[in-house]
DNA sequence: TTGCAAACTTATTAGTAAATAAGTAATTTA
DNA sequence: TAAATTACTTATTTACTAATAAGTTTGCAA
């Protein structure tokens, strides 16, 4: 199917906003490879935050159905599934979307950080869920409730698409096999 | 004693990249409080990535001074103290200064990111000494090697300041407490 | 006391930013 | 087929940005 410009316009901006930062890239970053005028994304977002919410909006959709695909595997390849998209990130060079928000979020306006809000809401929930599922049909173990343990493998994975790019590659796999080995018996 | 203007402008500069985002200040940001000149700001920073330089250097130092201050302590203690200084920053609605950095790493010049790898790599070989102290102590029990349980206690603890921005202070202390007790006997 | 360097200010520039008004062409709808 | 809507372009504005050149003040050193 074609892409319309609208989406190409929230694909590129997403690109843009998790490789560069929110404030380092501007409109016209966004209209010259798509070989339209400023203009053009101004018609589609009138300013820089609508652009803001639709890329937030846009994880969600994304996000959602990544979970339906998701929910008839068992929590062990859901959460291995789940880390190796982190990967993914990482090896494209970008950061994660929730934190290439968060390092800017003074200078977002309410109506975005509340689309973040929820999106990462999703992605806690989700994490959570799984993680007591594991732990209910004991594949897993911990000493924590599940929403901490989801939230301690949150940070850990998202940080370290942050912390790789002053680091290097190699802490990645390592970050990445030892939240397994630990949760996993 | 009085803190010179250079001094004044890199600690506000701190505070702005760690607020806002290091894209999202401008030199008036940094002027105006300080009732000087954009100009002034220019003659001590000729280049906005000369502060940033400069920022990430005096990092280094006070993690020097803050090491050497906790040399006697033991590894327990000295742990405590590093997650009770990222709570401060939590607290005072920043976020980590890696971060921070890492966010708009494609937006910051060679120079700049020297400067902040080497920062990272102080820090990260700090945590992996402590906690292979801990272990020799029989203090800590771990599964991993140093570096990777020092990488996984850094990558949560300054997720979790870009992280509780979004979802609230609540889940700090959790984080918190379960790197604590994940790792104390 | 002269000279000179440090730490500024005044004034300006060139470039880029987000944003908007007005016009146009193509498609859809009544 | 007339009218309205969609998806743009052209053209411009306002505001801000980093950066620099040239001049001023202050204190110290020779």
């Amino acid at each position: 199917m074609a892409t319309s410009t609208r989406e190409k316009i929230i694909q590129l901006g997403d690109d843009l906003l998790r490789k560069q930062g929110f404030n380092a890239f501007s409109y016209a970053d966004i209209s010259k490879p798509l070989h339209i005028k400023n203009a053009a994304v101004h018609y589609h977002f009138p300013s820089k935050q609508d652009l803001a919410v639709a890329i937030a909006q846009w994880h969600k959709e994304i996000f959602d159905r990544f979970s339906q695909k998701m929910a008839t595997k068992e929590p062990k390849d859901r959460l291995k599934t789940f880390l190796n998209f982190y990967h993914s990130i990482h090896l494209s060079e970008k950061v994660d979307i929730i934190g290439a928000f968060a390092t800017d979020w003074h200078s977002l306006e309410p109506k975005v950080q509340t689309e973040v809000q929820e999106f990462t809401e999703l992605v806690i929930g989700w994490l959570s869920e799984l993680i007591q599922e594991g732990l209910d049909l004991g594949q897993f173990q911990t000493n924590q409730n599940a929403r901490t343990t989801a939230l301690r493998i949150l940070s850990s994975i998202f940080a370290c698409t942050q912390l790789v790019r002053i680091t290097g590659d190699h802490d990645f796999t390592r970050v990445k096999n030892s939240i397994l080995e630990e949760l996993i018996y």
